[in-house]
RNA sequence: GGGGGAUUAGCUCAGUUGGGAGAGCGUUUGGCUGGCAGCCAAAAGGUCAGGGGUUCGAGUCCCCUAUCCUCCA
């Protein structure tokens, strides 16, 4: 039986018991905090089984793609580890128990109808005093005692050891079915989990039934499948074994099972499984979180494969032997294969340059320990290695063993974990607690109907008052004003930020209180109104109107519209790839992350600037609707892969060109966004770039801002052409040949910045605007610090052109003038003199050229670089340091005399101070000094 | 969210108690030369990521910001 007629029947079964058969959730679900990954079928019914949501079935079933790294360095190794796998699942919410659970498990699995497995060969086990699944087990089933094997809370309990060592909260014993195979081993094949208790506090009696008993059961896909197909490991079955060979294939290696390249082959095969669905659920290989993880099992496969020989990128090649094999089950996997190739190779790109870094690295290192002498490569280099450039210890170590050096594993492992700890870890709670949980479970939900209304007549039903350190208290009523409150009520106006959009602000007002919201959050389906009390005594139970701050929801409606048009004119131009990744939708204020390769480009961008300028001004009208799932499919909407939506959905049309699902607020034509300017595009993640615009008022007052500050900048620089990059070259390239000359001392050159006259020319706006990007992108600053930046150049340009005047009018200052005031000490020439106007680098030449000059002689010069400063270079020719002159000693000793300090190395040497008018008692100094050292 | 690292010429990177900004490749020019990375010589090319601080003096030390890499959660 091929895999994908099991999970068909599965699911099929379980209809026929009246469940509900539900698509498989999300791999990462960012509803979830406690969780990066869906580890299990259940999860995605987390809040079904607290009774958080009000519930549309009471049975449920499904095939759960799901991701588990904790026994990642088992895949490959052992028969049926994986990370990415199928969960089988059936769910009872406070529905059927334990005997209909472990009935239809046994139908379903012997049964020639459904998998007719061999009944002899199964047995199973139960939770020690768990006496009612025993009997279930015995009496109706018939299973002879000695096939039903009662074990602890550490293999027939869930969450594992629970009753005595927590967490606290639901669980409850469990009864797992075990398969014996021809070679005689037995392989677990379903755990069916009894949810009856709430664990509260330590042993004894801290297991108290609940009202409402919920079933959880799990078999993995893969692993039912090898026992149905007679296959000794997972990695063998009609789904999988393709692929392996496909790995094999691409690498250029024979699969042999046993064999060590056998464990890469299976080990690439699972990991390339698991990137491909979750590139497809757009998580892409990056720096964090989920992000990071999938990162982690690409490098892995990746290396396995550089072990191999490969060096180019490979494993993008075998996405579409996983989309050949999965599309049965998960038919969208095959409309996204050409972006997840993509990215997939991208990111195998980026891995190989790390690695080639890497090797040299491993060099570097090596040589080092080589001189030492050591015969063992310590954990705590390859750890370091490791942490800070990425290189792998399997690559330190394969080299090490070239060259006949040992792996210190331990030491390895032992600094990975004391990096770990350093880093500090933050641990979820499995259950949230607290009194919003509380009123979860008994309000469960609040209505919303801001869609239609601005203020709506609700009921306040609950009181929370906000803790500073997050314990937070429920109340019945309060009448401090001033306090940070939670409100929630049975229906608002308000909107909860979800979907991108920020949540709604106004006032809640009942006849005795007025309540100030802030700020609307949404935990699963209740709104929780953030703000403070401004007056009066609210109380839990009263009538009170929800008024949201229209004005505000104005803007947000706009900048929520705008984005869809934004995102249409993307994939316009751009091409289809360009897909949200995320999205903030704030009053007249949008962010938009979306899928590119590369910089979006001036040009684009003024075109999908001036194309959703174009839609706005077009008065085309939005509309939304609500429709069944599969109707919104077939009209085209755009979906977002990775994204649950409920069904029915919300769907927004804007005039013929966009359809989205969505479930924020929105204008009712395009011409209500009034103007729309994109501020800035950038760089947010590799393969991901950011556009932030503005709508409405802040689009049109930022525009004026860029007018002024065209003008102002212009006016600064007397821009005369209007090209105000052009003067910005100008001006930069001005200061440049001005340090040239300093340092050179050419006083000659004409570097004179007589302003050209007359007005700015006039440009239109957009060409402003640019003229402002470009010349801010030229000076390496923001928009903002533009007209200060500028200011700043000004002024170093008029600094050093006051320098280049002063060395003008200080004369002659060269090497030979100099010369001839030399005096002799000892047969050396010795010049002590001031340069007047010279700069350091100056004084560093003129020295260097009266020592070519003059063999051997030892030069101070002096100069006053402002009003007070006072620059000191000392230089001393060869012969004269290996006499023991030192022009660092030298100098040392002059600079205290103009107030300085200074110091250098012996043939050369600088220093400072300052006092100017010193610099008489200085070259006195200086004369002492050299004459000493000389003698 | 936290740890480590990086940012210097068009590119790849050196730069040691803080005291003259460098190499290789590339570019340009000149000369030599019958080829395949031709040879020799010279030159141009730098806000040392940005900002602040310490100092007589900062590529170098300290702080902040930005970007990138990397590990941990």
């Amino acid at each position: 039986m091929k895999t994908d007629e099991i999970r068909e029947k599965y699911l099929s079964f379980y209809e026929t018991k009246g469940h509900t058969r539900c698509e498989s959730d999300v791999l990462v679900p960012t509803w979830d905090p406690s969780v990066l990954f869906t580890p299990a079928g259940m999860n995605p019914f987390k809040d079904h089984f607290l009774g958080k949501v009000k519930l549309d079935f009471t049975r449920a079933t499904s095939s759960q793609k799901c991701l588990r790294t904790g026994d990642i360095d088992n895949v490959g190794r052992t028969s049926y580890h994986h990370t990415f796998f199928e969960m089988l699942g059936n769910f009872s919410f406070g529905d059927y128990f334990k005997r209909e659970a472990i009935s239809w498990a046994w139908e379903f699995l012997t049964d020639s109808k459904w998998l007719g497995l061999d009944a002899d060969r199964l047995n199973v086990t139960v939770y020690l005093d768990d006496d009612e699944a025993a009997n279930i087990w015995h009496d109706e089933i018939g299973l002879p005692t000695g096939r039903i094997t009662r074990l602890g809370e550490d293999d027939n309990f869930w969450p594992a050891g629970a009753p005595s060592g927590g967490p606290d909260g639901v669980c409850g014993p469990c009864s797992e079915i075990f398969y014996l195979d021809p070679k005689g081993e037995e392989v677990e094949i379903w755990n069916l989990v009894f949810t009856q208790f709430n664990r509260i506090g330590n042993p004894p009696d801290n297991l108290h039934p609940l009202p409402s008993r919920n079933i959880d059961t799990g078999m993995g896909l893969e692993r039912i499948a090898s026992v149905i197909q007679g296959q000794d490991t997972n990695y063998h079955i009609d789904i999988l074994r393709p692929i392996v060979e496909a790995v094999g294939e691409i690498v250029g290696v024979k699969y042999i099972p046993d064999d060590n390249s056998g464990r890469r082959l299976r080990r690439i095969c699972d990991h390339i499984r698991a990137c491909t669905f979750a590139v497809h659920e757009n998580v892409y290989p990056g720096p964090n979180k989920e992000k990071y993880v999938i990162r982690r099992l690409l490098r892995r496969a990746v290396l396995d494969g550089h072990q191999m020989g490969m060096r180019e990128p490979f494993l993008y090649q075998l996405v579409s032997a996983v989309t050949e094999q999965m599309k049965a089950g998960y038919p969208d996997i095959c409309e996204t294969s050409d972006r997840v190739e993509s990215v997939i190779k991208q990111e195998e790109n980026a891995f190989l340059a790390t690695l080639d870094d890497g090797l040299a690295r491993i060099d570097a290192a090596f040589s080092e320990l080589k001189s030492s002498g050591q015969l063992q490569i310590p954990g705590a280099t390859a750890a370091d290695l490791y942490q800070t450039y990425g290189v792998p210890p399997e690559l330190v170590e394969s080299m090490a063993t070239d060259l006949e050096l040992g792996f210190d594993w331990d030491g390895f492992k032992q600094a990975m974990e004391q990096h770990g700890l350093e880093s500090g870890k933050n641990q979820f709670e499995l259950f949230k607690t607290g009194p919003v949980e509380g009123l979860k479970e008994t309000l469960k939900e609040t209505k919303f109907l801001g869609y239609d209304q601005t203020q709506t007549a609700a009921e306040i039903k609950g009181i929370i008052i906000r803790g500073d350190d997050g314990d937070d208290l429920q109340t019945e009523s309060h009448d401090v004003s001033n306090s940070k409150l939670i409100v929630v009520t049975d229906v608002t106006a308000f909107y909860g930020e979800s979907g991108g959009q920020v949540g709604d602000s106004g006032k809640i007002e009942t006849d005795n209180a007025s309540f100030i919201v802030e700020d609307t959050q949404k935990d699963g389906d209740l709104f929780l109104h953030y703000g403070y009390l401004a007056a009066g005594t609210l109380s839990q139970g009263e009538m009170a109107q929800t008024k949201i701050d229209t004005e505000r929801r104005d803007g947000i409606r706009r900048a929520h519209s705008a984005t869809h048009i934004l995102h249409h004119a993307l994939q316009n131009t751009l091409g289809s790839h360009a897909q949200q990744q995320g999205s903030k939708v704030d009053e007249d204020w949008l962010r938009f992350d979306f899928t590119n390769m590369e910089p979006v480009s001036d040009e684009q961008l003024l075109s999908i600037e001036s194309q959703v300028q174009q839609l706005v001004s077009s008065q085309q009208p939005i509309k939304w609707e609500t429709l069944p799932l599969a109707e919104a499919r077939a009209q085209g909407a755009m979906m977002l892969f990775g994204e649950k939506y409920p069904d029915p959905v919300r769907m927004v049309s804007i005039g013929d060109f966009s359809k989205e699902l969505c479930g924020g607020t929105h204008l009712t034509a395009t011409d209500h966004v009034g103007s729309f300017q994109i501020i800035s595009e950038e760089g947010v993640a590799a393969g991901t770039r950011r556009i932030i615009a503005l709508t409405g008022a802040k689009a049109a007052e930022y525009m004026a801002h860029m007018e002024i500050l065209y003008k102002e900048a212009a006016n600064k620089l007397s821009a005369s052409q209007g090209l105000l990059t052009d003067s910005v070259e100008l001006l930069t390239g001005r200061i440049r040949e001005l340090k040239k000359h300093l340092s050179s001392g050419n006083t000659n050159a004409d570097v004179s910045a007589e302003p050209t006259q007359g007005e700015p020319a006039t440009l239109t706006y957009v060409k402003q605007r640019t003229q402002i990007r470009k010349a801010a992108r030229q000076l390496n600053v923001a928009s903002s610090d533009l007209l200060e930046r500028i200011d700043a150049l000004l002024a170093e340009q008029d600094k050093l052109t006051e320098q280049l005047k002063q060395l003008k009018s200080a004369g002659d200052v060269s090497a030979d003038a100099l010369l001839e005031s030399a005096i002799e000490i000892k047969n050396a020439k010795v010049v002590i003199a001031e340069a007047k106007g010279a700069n350091p680098g100056l004084m560093r030449q003129l020295i260097d050229q009266i020592r070519k000059k003059v063999e051997p002689s030892a030069i101070l010069l002096l100069a006053a670089q402002s009003e007070d400063k006072v620059v000191l270079v000392a230089g001393i020719s060869h012969a004269l340091v290996g006499q023991g002159a030192n022009a660092g000693n030298w100098v040392r000793e002059v600079a205290p005399v103009v107030g300085g300090g200074g110091g250098g190395k012996p043939d050369m040497a600088q220093a400072g101070g300052k006092d100017a008018s010193q610099i008489p008692a200085a070259i006195e100094k200086a004369t002492m000094v050299i004459t000493e050292m000389l003698s």
